[in-house]
DNA sequence: GGATGTTAGTTGTCTATACAACTTGTGTCA
DNA sequence: TGACACAAGTTGTATAGACAACTAACATCC
């Protein structure tokens, strides 16, 4: 036994995805109007405009001034990725967080930084290279380059305590981010550093991040395959 | 020029997420009460209760009834991950789509199989073993495990046309899934199929989907890390 | 037939009000 | 000092009504 009562939009809305996920009303079938749910419910068209609008925000419904409800197409369930601080994540489990710093310094841009971080070949740039261990087993090699933009005192900071995630999260809003997942074999130093074999397959994990105007960072991000994995779950 | 005039409530989100992606409000500190952007805007409590509600949907600030609503903690940036068609994402790279079937049978759950399922062990499902290809080369090995009672006709399908994904999209409703991303070496059959070698690092997915009470499927997706990468975006 | 106007139905936005549920601080009383 | 009561402030839900914007079907006129 929940609530003793749901919220009327609730089971309005309670209403509508049972007969969508009992296969009862399929994409593309016409939801009944507001007015038709206002009486059936003996509520006020508010609040069946309430859980028609969530519904709709959720993907479950398509929504047509003029003309109607219908059941959404393909039903597309979708999960929420985070952007996630590798300590915070680390201490969540109850474990313990250390990091090691192999760079931390300004450097002048090459070709292809100065290309993904929007700026001219030559300009200055923060460069940090580090290596995060849960309970003294690396798990984490962190290749990232900074556009001082963003973050001019990402260098001041022990980016051993406070990680380059979380400072960057801090100093500079995050507005849109974009990255790639993929499956490689390690360069030397990354399985030097992470005490792995050449031949052991990691996760890469290749992110940009865009603070207002300026694109803040990219890293490159690599897990050892067999201590980590991205683990997620959907929701209707 | 957008539109002429947005809607009171955006214009209210728009002001709030300004503040707030500028920096001027930092995570923990308190937004204006109801009634002061009520004044303050000129507009009745309804319209600005919308505009805070929808951006505390959205993760921006988190509401306290009888304490107010302040700017959430780690201004998390999501993305929205969505199960695809591996048909259909071909295609809509303007490729060409073809599979072999490897394996399409009815079988009886092994322990690890009916744990997963939820089923009882000797209990009958479905087994598919697809090879998906792009053009001709392969990228996907896809092994499945099916619960009958979510898809009782997932056999008669032609399933090199109608993916077990959209088979399984369009016959269970999906509620609830849940996926782990690895990276391992491919098994020696994995390896034979997608023509790499056994040293050649895969990305492989794990997921296990959800209709209504039914677990409908687990399954286990193997990509050459050399032609396939998870890609997308985050937005604030 | 084809173009045009009309009308009923539907969703989008907004208001003013009401009450409920909860938090926080303050003051009172034992 | 500690327990309790109370009041002010805040968010959550719901109503009844109003008007705007749009769609789709129908009717009319040329």
């Amino acid at each position: 036994m929940a609530k003793s009562t749901l919220p009327a939009y609730e089971q309005v809305k309670a209403f509508i995805k049972g007969h969508i996920s009992a296969g009862r009303w399929r994409p593309g079938d016409p939801v009944p109007s507001e007015t038709v749910l206002m009486q059936q419910f003996g509520i006020s068209r508010m609040t069946v405009h309430r859980a028609l609008r969530e519904l709709s925000a959720e993907g479950l419904v398509v929504r047509v001034r003029g003309s109607g409800t219908r059941v959404a197409e393909l039903h597309r369930i979708s999960s929420t990725l985070r952007i996630r601080d590798i300590i915070e994540e680390v201490r969540e489990r109850g474990h313990v967080h250390s990091a090691r710093a192999l760079l931390a310094s300004a450097q002048k841009a090459s070709l292809g930084v100065a290309r993904s971080l929007g700026l001219r070949v030559g300009a200055r740039i923060f460069h940090s290279v580090l290596v995060h261990m849960e309970n003294g087993v690396p798990i984490q090699f962190e290749d990232r380059y900074v556009n001082p933009a963003a973050a001019p005192q990402y260098l001041e900071t022990d980016l051993t305590q406070i990680s380059p995630t979380r400072h960057l999260l801090l100093h500079a809003p995050l507005t849109e981010a974009s990255y790639a997942i993929e499956a490689c074999l390690p360069s030397a130093t990354e399985a030097r550093e992470l005490g792995i074999k050449r031949s052991e397959p990691c996760l890469v994990m290749l992110r940009r991040t865009v603070s207002g105007a300026n694109v803040a960072s990219v890293a490159r991000l690599v897990y050892p395959g067999s201590r980590y994995s991205f683990a997620g779950s959907f929701q209707a």
